[in-house]
This record gives structure tokens, sequence and C-alpha cells, in this order.
DNA sequence: TCCTTTTGTCTCCGTCCAGAGACAAATCAT
DNA sequence: ATGATTTGTCTCTGGACGGAGACAAAAGGA
């Protein structure tokens, strides 16, 4: 009964993004072709082609819409002078955590993660450049206030961190324990933020 | 001119095995397919599924040959006693800048790790179940010494460390940097090194 | 020698895929 | 109303794939 029009490009662009998001959250980025794509929008495959080039333009444009990737705003937890106020262990502790938080609730960015991983493409290195970006972001606003014989090791510190973390969270999509960490429980995650606290707690500036 | 018998099923199945490992190193789990690596082995691809039941099962008896993954042995550099007479923080550093080394000697490894990450499997699962064993060990016989107070969060801290150099290592593969470190040289692993060493300096027993 | 088992090859089938091109229907401009 | 453009569907080609099964050749036992 619907009055829909049922000529409407804009409409089908959303419809093929929403169903690209749905193909991947469900089978992978392995799953992650036309003709599923296509399917799963209820639409021809052929309309990826005349609309977004192929399927990785498809993918770009989802991946560019906002609040896609976590920003720094998202990683402070929307209040960067209270994460600034921080001592610098509660501070790298908080971080971590947020950082942790924001992919777990993202998994469409862990599956994007994993890919990154797995093979190079356009897309992998917008993505690698736009997180190198951020990164050296969080380092540098977030921790500029530290000693310079500290300083100099902040992006290792947060290199080692944002690693762990990011494996983490890769992780626990698909096996529950690691190393005697429950990473599918509250109680996981709160033993790493205990652990990076105390990991960090002689860095005080 | 070589007077090798043509008819060898041992032989063969090695074929098969180094096929899979130089299949697997070129393109990636990605492109393991039976057509492939029997193309590789320059046989035809039912004695896969003869000799070995499917993929799985000769990628299984790949991955379960001796040295193949890690040791704790390998990640004491062969000295289980040098590492246990280091204090703590040196020890976890130079476990992780071992067991590093040793993913990074190990293309195979990675390549399956990463495969761990993608999905679920017999063949992941064997790997994850070994693994946990032996990171499990490693903080048992490398830190059980520690006092009670850290002691409780040794896991937590292999785990951390664990994690940031498997996820440090998997990306250097497809990626030369990772916030501001090059992961594809001695002086970015050096300072990973030196930054370990310092998060950890604090947890002298 | 003959017969059985092992080892290996080859053909075939059904499925899925990317993508080109022709075509039809709706919308828009005039 | 009419012609052009946009939007969407359909068919087709060429190829890769997993895997079943028939077949051939060699090895080995009698």
């Amino acid at each position: 009964m619907s009055e829909r029009p049922r000529r409407n490009r804009s409409e089908t662009e959303d419809r093929l993004k929403s169903a690209l998001k749905s193909v991947l959250a469900e089978g992978g980025f392995g799953a992650l072709t036309p003709s599923r794509v296509a399917a799963a929008a209820g639409v021809d495959k052929m309309l990826i082609y005349r609309y977004f080039g192929d399927l990785e333009g498809l993918t770009r444009a989802v991946a560019k819409g906002p609040d896609f990737f976590p920003s720094m705003e998202d990683v402070c937890d929307g209040d960067v002078a209270a994460i600034l106020a921080l001592p610098v262990p509660d501070r790298a502790a908080a971080i971590a955590v947020n950082f942790a938080h924001c992919l777990l609730e993202r998994p469409l960015v862990l599956e994007l993660m994993v890919w990154e991983l797995v093979e190079r493409n356009q897309l992998t290195a917008i993505m690698e450049t736009e997180r190198e970006e951020t990164g050296l972001r969080i380092a540098r606003e977030l921790f500029g206030d530290l000693a310079d014989n500290t300083g100099h090791r902040v992006n290792a510190i947060t290199a080692i961190l944002g690693a762990a973390v990011t494996y983490l969270a890769l992780r626990q999509r698909k096996i529950r324990w690691f190393n005697g960490i429950d990473l599918k429980s509250d109680a996981g995650w709160a033993e790493i933020e205990v652990t990076i606290r105390a990991m960090t707690a002689h860095l005080a500036a």
C-alpha cells in the first residue's frame, strides 16, 4: 500500500549502501560480492557499476560516511578536556578503554580492519592513512604535555596500547578467550583496563 | 634424465604440502583452493581429497608439522633459564621481542593467524587451543615467581603485550607504518622493545 | 604369468561469479 | 504530446570452482 516512488536513484543508492553493510555484517568481507549485495538490496547488480563504478566504490561510499570510524572525540568519550585533566596513566588507560569500546560497538569497522590485515587495495589504503592521522593526532593532542624524556616515546606507547586493544577487539569476534581473559565479558575488559593503568602508572608527567 | 619413481604416494603428499605452503605464502589464504594447490604441486586435485580428505585436512597436516608454531623454547630464544634470570621488566620485554621475531620470521604462521581472525573452522580451532595453552604456559612458567599482587595480573599483562606484538607483526605484512613507527625497520622494533621495557619497569618482583 | 591394489589422470556436472550489452519503463523537458 | 534521458531489468558470455566418477597405468603379490 505504500506509495514509494519506484524510480529513485538516491534511494536505490541508499538501499545498496545498507545492503552492503548487512552483507558485511552477516558474512564478512569474504561474502562481499556484487551479486550478493544487489540481491540484499533487491536491485539489479548492474546498478552498482553504474552508480559507484564497482563494489569498491560502493564500499568506499559507505566507509566515507560520517561517524563510521571512531574519531578523536569518540575516543575521548565526548569530552576532550576531561580526558586531558586526568593524570597520564589514567588518561592512557581511559583512552585505550574508550577506544576498545568504540571498536566493540562498531562491528563493521572491525570487519574492515580485519580486511586491512588481509589485503591491500584502494579501500584499505584510505583507511590506513585516515587511521594513521587520527592515531598521531591523539598522541600529539592528548599526550603532548608529557615531559621530553617520556614524550619521545608517546608514539610507541600509544602504538603498543592501540595495537593491543585492536587485536583483542578483532579477536573477540571469533574467539572468546585470549590468555585466560574472557574477551566477551565486561570483567575481562575491566581487567585489561586495570592492567593498562598499572602498566602506565610510572609514566606520570 | 632423473630416475625418480613416477608413482610415490609419500612424495606426492610432500609435494602437496609444500605446494600449499607456497600458495599460502604467495596469495594468502584467500587464494588457497584445491585447484591452485594441485596445480602448484603439478598433480591432480583429486589426490588432495583421496589423501587428506579435503583441503582443510591438507592444511592441518602442514600446520601439525613440528617447529611450525613458535614454542616456549623459541620464545625464550633457546635458553629458558637465562630468561628466568632476568628481572621482570627485562624478562617481559625480552619475551615479547623474541615472540615478535618468531612471528616475523614465520610468514606462514602470520597468514594462519590472520585467517584465525577471519573465520572459524576446524583448523583455526586447533590453532586456538594450541596457542592458548602455550600462552598460559608462558605466563605460568616464566612469570610464576611474581608477587601475588602483581601475579594475579600476569595473564593480563602477557595478554596485552602478546596482543600488541601480534597485531604489529600481522600488520607489517601489508602496512609499513603504525602510529609513526616503522614496522619494517629494526629501529622501529627496537623502539617497541625499549618502550615495553619502560612500561613493565615498575612491575619488579 | 595373471590378478588385485595403488596411484594418478581425465572428463564431466552444477553452481557461482563479474561484467557487457540490449532492452523496457518511467520521468522530464519542451 | 513527443522525444530524450534516466532508471531499472534481463540475458548472455566466459571463466573458476568443488567434487564425483570413470578410466588408465604402474606396482606388487600369487
